[in-house]
DNA sequence: TCCTTCATGTAACCGGTTACATGATTGT
DNA sequence: ACAATCATGTAACCGGTTACATGAAGGA
């Protein structure tokens, strides 16, 4: 129900065609919820019949112009008071760290390594924008602002956090004295057989 | 594809039936990558099906143990190295943020500050797991170990920034005298005033 | 004229969620 | 005997992605 919400929350700024939103969604909006263009368009015709929104105008080429109704704006307030949305669960990156060991040592450790890298420049794409745009004009960019932010030190903690992680599997090459292979293999055992994890299941 | 990648994952480790895969989900792969039984067991078959997987030995209840096959290990050592995986994209509570302007002021502080408090128990539990797992016993840990700190990490993250947020929208000063209608700032470019959220705020 | 941008729509597909349905085995 | 757990499957639905299709308006 978020791509809803996301479309609602934008026409209470101001009207706008379907066009119009796609461009918010793949400039700003897009960051924390994309969307594609026909999903965006099937989601207002949705709106319209369920009466959230409303075509208030129609421009040159077949252009409609929806705006909120007052049902499409409680709605709206509705979303933001009563419902507690939670974190994002599905992270691809970190399930691949999961599984991590299946590499050799040095693999492992550079991709680590590679992640702290392209956060980075992320993290200075992220920080140049915010240094870039002209803030502070709506309250649409001053909690833009907010989410921004939250993009910037997110950045940072993936960085640090991969390079201590890096630095955690590069220091685990103790040899454990019963004989299981206790830190990451190297290529010797990984070719054919599933190798591995342990039989120690006390 | 990752669902495929996860069970694939897990097997090289050991062999297991789609219930114990489930539970696996459940208690540990699932902060990363959640699954549903239904979901599972569809996909097992596929993989079945595509031989990355084979049934090694049936059990009590129609019980079938999977193992991986040669192609599925490779298949797994592929993904691992080949493919980049990005970021999460979609962030309820970050798509809230951005419209959290429409509510009065006091109210988007408390949802910021309840977020921060969310933040903290989860950070809690996850500390408290952290200390009380049996930790080091095979290579599965280990990287669990590091994805465990990234969500320790990020529930700080979670926490300072959501005060950083709700400090920054308390500093937005000035109620707009003539009372806008609930919250919608509509037209009035009035320069560098972060104009108010609304009226609502005696 | 021709290219770009504006502007909307639809159909097929895929991954994930909810819910239903069934039954065997084990422990108390 | 009964409940809990083990164990598998399927069907309907929903949100999101890819791709296709169409055409008007504006600027070079």
């Amino acid at each position: 129900m978020s791509l809803r919400n996301a479309l609602l929350g934008l026409l209470v700024f101001r009207p706008g065609s379907g066009y119009d939103l796609l461009k918010m969604f793949d400039t700003s909006l897009g960051y924390v919820w994309p969307a594609k263009q026909s999903q965006i368009y099937g989601e207002l015709t949705k709106l319209d019949a369920t009466g959230l929104i409303k075509v208030t105008e129609e421009g040159p080429r077949g252009r409609k112009q929806y705006s909120l109704t007052p049902a499409g704006h409680a709605e709206t307030v509705r979303w933001l008071t009563e419902s507690r949305e939670s974190r994002p669960q599905r992270n691809p990156m970190l399930l691949q760290t999961f599984f991590l060991g299946l590499l050799p040592r040095e693999e492992a450790v550079q991709r680590l390594l590679d992640h702290a890298e392209a956060s980075a420049k992320e993290h200075d794409t992220l920080v140049a924008l915010r240094d870039t745009e002209d803030w502070d004009k709506d309250m649409l960019t001053v909690c833009g602002r907010l989410v921004l932010e939250h993009g910037i030190r997110q950045r940072v903690l993936e960085q640090e956090w991969a390079r201590w992680a890096a630095d955690q599997l590069r220091a685990g090459h103790a040899v454990d004295p019963d004989g299981g292979p206790t830190g990451v293999p190297g290529k010797e055992t990984d070719t054919e057989e599933p190798s591995a994890a342990n039989a120690s299941d006390a």
